[in-house]
DNA sequence: ATGAAAGCGCTAACAT
DNA sequence: ATGTTAGCGCTTTCAT
């Protein structure tokens, strides 16, 4: 539990040339450095045109159709002949573009492997985004309270667009973005932003739908499992178990999932009768299953389990675990098509979009 | 299976105007935009002063000392009033920075949570990156054969450095960095460029220890489980247990996993005497407890196991996985650290450094 | 069908 | 102690 990571997109950057070590290359520098690049003159003066053409041809731009077939070819030669590389900076610099999505991940201790769901949503918008031409930046959330830190992120240009994972429920400067010009979605859906585009699971029913499950199955007390309802998707699967208990007319067992004394809860609501775990929070259904153990009680014959998301483990698990599996790639996917979309100018306007889920059998869920 | 994921660093970006739906904005959407952005030249009109004095504040550049307490404070507070930001693209230019640090994934498949130890490597990177004010770009490298790709990333200068994760093997052209000027460390060392800054494990002493242990509990058929020996990683852990084998005058037994047939590779190779598996490739140990049990041998009873690499899993399997604990996360903060280290010239130079690696005894590696 | 030239916003060498 | 100015390399309008 260290202290936050700063933010990086947008990373307000006072850099202090006293105490940071770490110096960028001044311009000085460069004469330090091998060759020079070659830059768009170079192409020109080498195929004996001006620097507007050659940009016209290196980029197919629409207005180059207007030249002759044979300057573009001399072009075309040259720009393979000298290697030429347009550099970045300049380009964007000029269009007041940057070629960057960004995935801005909320403050959490560090990444884990307790989170492999990221890399699936990180695939979803690098497969998206790369074949655009756009480069992937990840970033993760400085500790909310820094107020500044969307507003930073927009203003500093460093991301023509912005996809936003499940942001912390109590960070209220999220709003902050709505007065700016950035492009942004959110990949899971956020009540300060209603207005804004969003990719998301419908959490609600799936919370309902688990719940409903174990009714089904005969289970009555049934014990909602989670780490923090200070997220919109828990906070939704918790929605959905309180509506399905309250149709069948049950009480709710919250059992907060805290650093230590969890493995206790989990036995005392055992021993007081729970039969069923709905883990909102998938990561610590290895956990119950331990818990279970300690108690004497056999899954599912004594304690059924059912998972809000698939994990790695789940299959081998004893008895494997039953759960939803959720569409994280496809959430990235989604959200960078939409993003883009936007982007360009050809969007739908605002998207709100809701994407499936499937249960999986495993196991773990029995008749009482 | 799909196709290969464009190399988005360094993307050439010939950006087709007629085929790619997606266009960036041009300058002339600009005026659609909302307000216009604060500049440092408003800056300095507004409090008074030139461009230069207020970027020397902004950057707390060592020349602004020369300044009057006065001259600063103004200025400060016109930055605060204005809510000035810098545009990243602009500074670039002038520095010939980019402010980014690029991580390089090999071409897989795409990311999935079967990588889970990515997220450590990359929690590693940014912990040590963003302090300094770099952002984090990741990217998946073409599949191999495009032999522009390196050259592309080095010269387009979307990074001031690159880390790259375990390149493949028979990717020759990574040899073509040699001769760019971009920073770049390997994370995983490789071959091709012997003379390159590396943090990495002894993979050979892994793979030697691995088996000696095997051989030291008197197990004498002792399989290595691989997935590719495409990888340096693998190759040395194959050249460890070759090792510890000859030593002790065993025979070798290579599974090699496949897509498929591999738990009947196991089935039969158990039935042909092997009582121990290394598994070099971790995630497959899973495959090798099912058949196991479908050879009806026990674990560890009758057939031992050790991964090479701790998986979330590992923990909750019956029994519960023997392996060696790695360093993901302090491989991808000493690469950030060296890199930024040479970036900013206080290097000394290239750096090879081999990360300890522990073994955590669970119960699947049993005396014979 | 092509070129000239004016920026984009910032930095840093050079003046004063 | 502060200002002037010349780029950085590219895009794009406007002229020819």
């Amino acid at each position: 539990m260290v202290g936050a990571i700063p933010l990086t997109l947008g990373y307000d950057p006072v850099l202090d040339y006293n105490t940071n070590k770490l110096k960028r290359f001044n311009r000085g520098d460069e004469v330090l450095m091998a060759k020079k690049r070659t830059t768009l003159a170079d192409v020109a003066k080498f195929s004996g045109v001006s620097p507007a053409t050659v940009s016209l041809v290196y980029n197919n731009h629409p207005l180059g159709k207007r030249l002759s077939d044979e300057t573009v070819k001399k072009v075309r030669e040259a720009i393979a002949k000298l290697d030429y590389r347009p550099q970045q900076a300049a380009r964007n610099l000029a269009t007041g573009t940057t070629g960057n999505i960004g995935l801005l991940i909320p403050f959490s201790d560090e990444l884990s492997r307790e989170e492999p769901w990221l890399l699936e949503v990180m695939g979803g918008i690098i497969g998206v985004v790369s074949p655009h031409g756009y480069n992937f930046m990840l970033s993760i959330s400085a500790d909310s309270g820094s107020h500044v830190s969307y507003q930073n992120i927009a203003q500093s240009s460093q991301v023509d667009g912005l996809i936003l994972y499940s942001p912390e429920l109590r960070d209220l400067s999220i709003k902050s973005l709505e007065g700016t010009n950035l492009k942004f979605i959110l990949c899971g859906k956020n009540p300060h932003l209603p207005q804004a585009s969003f990719v998301d699971l419908d959490n609600v029913a799936l919370g309902y739908e688990a719940t409903a499950k174990f009714i089904t199955r005969g289970h009555s007390k049934i014990a909602f499992v989670h780490a923090s309802l200070e997220y919109q998707s828990y906070l939704e699967r918790y929605r959905g178990y309180r509506k399905a208990l309250e149709e069948a007319g049950l009480r709710e067992e919250l059992l907060l999932l805290g650093k230590n004394a969890f493995s206790e809860a989990i036995v005392e609501s055992i021993s007081r009768g729970t039969t069923a775990f709905f883990l909102a929070h998938a990561a610590a259904s290895p956990l119950v299953y331990e818990a279970a153990k300690k108690s004497g009680k056999k899954i599912p014959e004594d304690v059924s389990l059912l998972a809000a998301d698939d994990l790695p483990v789940a299959p081998f698990l004893t008895p494997p675990l039953s759960c939803f599996r959720l569409p994280h790639r496809m959430l990235g996917e989604c959200a960078a098509k939409n993003l883009l979309a936007n982007i360009s100018g050809e969007g739908q306007g605002e998207i709100q979009q809701l994407l499936d889920f499937a249960y999986v059998e495993r196991g773990s869920v029995a008749k009482t």
